[in-house]
DNA sequence: CGTCAGATTGATCTGTGTCAAACCCAGTGG
DNA sequence: CCACTGGGTTTGACACAGATCAATCTGACG
């Protein structure tokens, strides 16, 4: 276990803000950066969990969270995973809603916590940031009404291929090839949005026909053109 | 067929608009409505398709819409239905990409045209309207995330029953209590994501149930408290 | 009264979920 | 250093929700 961990400093924060908000000028950084508590988080620590008041949101300095909600009998449903320079938990500032989604730490992370009244204030203070973060929210609102039909129509195998095509897209390849996001096959059966077994099977398939080499939750893509005929493009 | 329909004027138009973002200044207003495009569809109009580029987004001043997304095969998803004083297609705007949705119009209706620069300008100048904007898309962001938990774990069954409950608390009751919002049974099915026949199944279950009354498109809900259950509350 | 879209019912077929059992491997503690 | 443990992985057997296909029925409308 290594200790003493030491926190980024108001500025690297801010700097790694910058770069997701690119037009803020800097006295409205320095304002809202005098407001913000960072904190490190082991992995697989719950962030929030649906249905609480969050006072605020959070942005990513370093590491990787889960976004999910939990159904019926307990099983997650994975709406997607945030990395550095991204922002999650707006939806129930804007909303002054509690949260619907519970967010868990993948590995070792570091957030900044930004209050609800310092967001909002610098929405309605700043009409780029507020376009900016509209953007966020419209990107994401296009990703969801994509999976809503994707999830509904296409079949277990299908999406499988879209989401392991998609996360080589968002968080890109080791030196060797295979995903950066290492996912337990739960995990992976749970973005995906079926059972894990299913989700096993499917990767032997894909492993007997060349198309990805896996061993445990290591996958390396070896045919993203017929991955992508799969996954139905 | 009716010939001659008269179409709202610009303050009728502006009116409505202002019930739904009720802190716009008039001149704000006034000066945006200069710019709309005021027209009627008849029923079964195709408002635009996915993958084209509009040149702005749409305000309902009457009727409904149908919003869906078309998969492989042409079934059709639908994500959504707007009415009177809604706003719909602000996405492709704010990220200024080509509609991930068609439209379709489901009864004779007005809509109003807001050309792409009036709706972005009116964001860029009044953050009070960017921040009324971003509420109604951060309010579709956690139906969406909702909406892809539910396809995923529930069973057919539980979201015919929710989705018919949604219908009765979005569009309300006829005065003989039977859902306002009359639906083909291949639109329900689209909606639910599911098979047109499976519906039609499920809703003969509930009738047996005493659970809803149904004919043809025709159905009034008799124990909601039941069907709650069903879908899962 | 014919026509045609939509609604309905019945008879299969199959993709996935579920359950059960075994396996693998890393970390722990004796 | 090795057995023990437990979380995650894998494989097999089986059941069933829901899709698909085919046929008939209904009702609105020209």
């Amino acid at each position: 276990m290594k200790e003493n961990v030491v926190l980024p400093d108001s500025i690297q924060c801010r700097e790694r803000f910058r770069q997701t908000f690119k037009e803020i000028p800097d006295d409205d950084l320095k304002q809202l950066f005098t407001q913000i508590t960072v904190k490190d988080y082991k992995k697989g620590s719950i962030v929030y969990k649906e249905g609480t008041r969050i006072k605020g949101c959070y942005f990513v300095y370093s590491g990787i969270v889960k976004i999910f909600q939990t159904g019926k009998e307990g099983k997650e449903q994975i709406i997607k995973f945030e990395q550095e320079g991204d922002i999650f938990g707006f939806r129930s500032v804007i909303r002054q809603e509690s949260a619907c989604t519970s967010v868990e730490t993948l590995s070792d992370s570091v957030l900044c916590h930004i209050p609800d009244f310092a967001l909002l204030h610098l929405i309605k203070s700043n009409p780029d940031f507020a376009y900016d973060l509209m953007q966020i929210a419209c990107k994401e609102l296009g990703d969801s009404n994509k999976c809503i039909k994707d999830i509904a129509q296409k079949s277990v195998k299908a999406r499988l291929a879209e989401i392991l095509l998609l996360i080589a897209n968002d968080f890109g390849l080791e030196n060797d090839g295979s995903l950066k996001l290492n996912l337990t096959q739960e995990d992976l059966s749970n973005f995906v949005g079926t059972a894990t077994e299913t989700v096993i099977r499917l990767l032997s398939d894909y492993r007997t026909d060349g198309l990805v080499e896996s061993k445990g939750r290591k996958i390396k893509l070896l045919n993203i053109e017929k991955l992508k005929k799969i996954a139905g493009y």
